[in-house]
DNA sequence: GATGGGTAAGTGTATACACACGTATCGTCG
DNA sequence: CGACGATACGTGTGTATACACTTACCCATC
């Protein structure tokens, strides 16, 4: 009965994806969601937390932590805004380096996604190291 | 270009949804994954712990976590086997009773979640405290 | 019965996730 | 100006997730 549940299949999906990119990524030093907030910050400019993690579609403390590490890393950085409540997130240099070297390697996942999706056997080869 | 990445909207929906669940179970006690773990144990019986990690989709130690404080809160206990190796998990009474009485709440939240993905209005009310 | 390869599971570490609660700032209204 | 509600954000805590590494046990073969 509880075999079709939506909540389990959601989440072991999530899961076994998150897995599957997060083994592209990693030679490039980032994970699945390091990289989607790296890849939103671009498409948005800086974008305060509250908005960004919305954007997202997670919780706003979620995104303190992880822009906690982002930071550390030196990937993006904290601006100031003229609301003195506001903490707008931005990219910095070196962030936007990593994502453009991160994104041959997200495209390779995709691909890969793609054909075993459409159950291509050659198609399940392991990133190359 | 990233707008439609796979991941982003898997891990995406899985955070949805995991909290719309967890919303309604919580009033029970226990978490969507706690659930799905107890579930999945009253539907195979005794199970070793990397089988069961297998048949969830999850990593083997991250079910050794999960189970720590399933354990902890007595809803399941380790049997002993004939291979030595395998530490088989088992659900208790206390743990049938405990997802016994999570599971009309679960079927609301699968309800509410089925009309929502209609469109239905009337189905945006939250889980009763 | 030793030994060595294979299998089941645990531990160390780091990130991901979110609820409850607290803090600081803004804007408005008296 | 001062009080107050609203807004943006951080912290404390606990669970979830997985990789790298380690431990314990089984079995077959010598």
């Amino acid at each position: 009965m509880t075999r079709a549940c939506p909540c389990l299949a959601a989440r072991r999906r999530a899961r076994a994806i998150t897995r599957h990119f997060d083994a592209y990524l990693r030679p490039r030093g980032l994970r699945s969601t390091q990289f989607s907030v790296l890849a939103a910050l671009a498409q948005r400019g800086p974008t305060g937390r509250g908005r960004l993690a919305n954007g997202l579609g997670l919780d706003r403390t979620t995104l303190t932590r992880s822009a906690a590490t982002l930071e550390r890393q030196g990937w993006i950085e904290t601006l100031e805004a003229d609301d003195g409540r506001e903490r707008p997130l931005a990219l910095t240099e070196a962030g936007r380096c990593a994502l453009n070297a991160a994104l041959p390697a997200w495209k390779e996942a995709l691909d890969r996604l793609d054909h075993e999706a459409r159950g291509d056997p050659a198609a399940h080869a392991m990133p190359q190291r």
